[in-house]
DNA sequence: GGTTACATTGACGTTGACGTCAACGTCAGT
DNA sequence: ACTGACGTTGACGTCAACGTCAATGTAACC
């Protein structure tokens, strides 16, 4: 508790793209704990370089993590990133291994495409119950009660074909 | 084991949309277990009437209970998938709730939007990723190392702008 | 009326993804 | 030499989302 806490970090004199990152700027950047990270590593996501016993990420270290994030926010298990990721990294040089590759990389393109679907659904009814309020506001005032328009779930589209 | 272990199900008689179902039907139907149906209710998903003590669930629970399950597939936890479904259902004819329901609509857009975004960049990836495989295949056959073509996870763009 | 098959409740176990706490190292600044 | 600030390694705790197991009920078929 005193005045003027210092400028920190010493780090890259002039460095746009710093080549090396600490644990906390990466968490500070992607904005989750240290321990995330370290637990990330644990899983065999990030494979840090060591300067003495801190860690030190690169800038593939970086791009690993960010992939990592996104396939969680795609709802993937830190197993499956994993996977996936090392087999955008490896090489792959022989005829079955690509084969392989290709029939991994259609499963998921065939799970994402699944979740584009629920995507655009869910963003389609968000719209009709946005539009449903605004009409509700802008319409009926202060007093009148609108009846209630049925059960919101009943939109009965693609049920049984 | 024995032979031809005679018709089950002697429900609705000739309905087309069956008016019920139990629990192991809408378990079958959904590809998950009864134990999950059970547990959905304890977190107040679903309300199924009761039939001396067997559920008994309706089109609404049907409903409700596909919500939950693409909820689950966008990444929402239960609770999430709850508020929402509330939301959805409850009446809110006061202006202030509308606000708010208008509040936590747009949010939750937000939300799918940026999710759409992961899934655009991901799918562009895969879609890389199969053309180089699929050209390593037919280019070169039996021999020549065609080299790695850089590290995979190299793609400049977007980052720092 | 016995068995079979499904349903229910309750309790405990499990897995994934971290959080939390303790104990310690280490380096910059005063 | 002392103090923080940050970093590291365990070890254990926690929470969500079920799985699993046991005991019991009960409706239906033979």
């Amino acid at each position: 508790m005193s005045a003027t806490p210092a400028p920190r970090r010493p780090r890259a004199p002039r460095a746009e793209r710093p080549a090396s990152f600490t644990i906390t700027e990466l968490a500070q950047e992607f904005d989750i704990t240290p321990r995330a990270i370290r637990f990330y590593e644990a899983m065999g996501l990030l494979q840090p370089a060591r300067s003495g016993r801190n860690r030190v990420y690169t800038q593939r270290d970086r791009t690993r993590l960010k992939l990592t994030l996104r396939g969680k926010r795609l709802g993937l298990s830190l197993l499956e990133v994993r996977e996936l990721v090392d087999m955008y990294e490896s090489p792959a040089d022989t005829a079955p291994q690509l084969q392989a590759f290709l029939g991994v990389l259609a499963e998921h393109r065939r799970l994402l495409e699944q979740q584009r679907e629920d995507l655009e659904v869910t963003l389609a009814e968000i719209a009709q119950h946005e539009a449903r309020c605004r009409q509700l506001l802008s319409q009926a005032g202060p007093r009148a009660k609108p009846r209630r328009a049925a059960t919101p779930t009943d939109h009965p589209a693609q049920e049984t074909p």
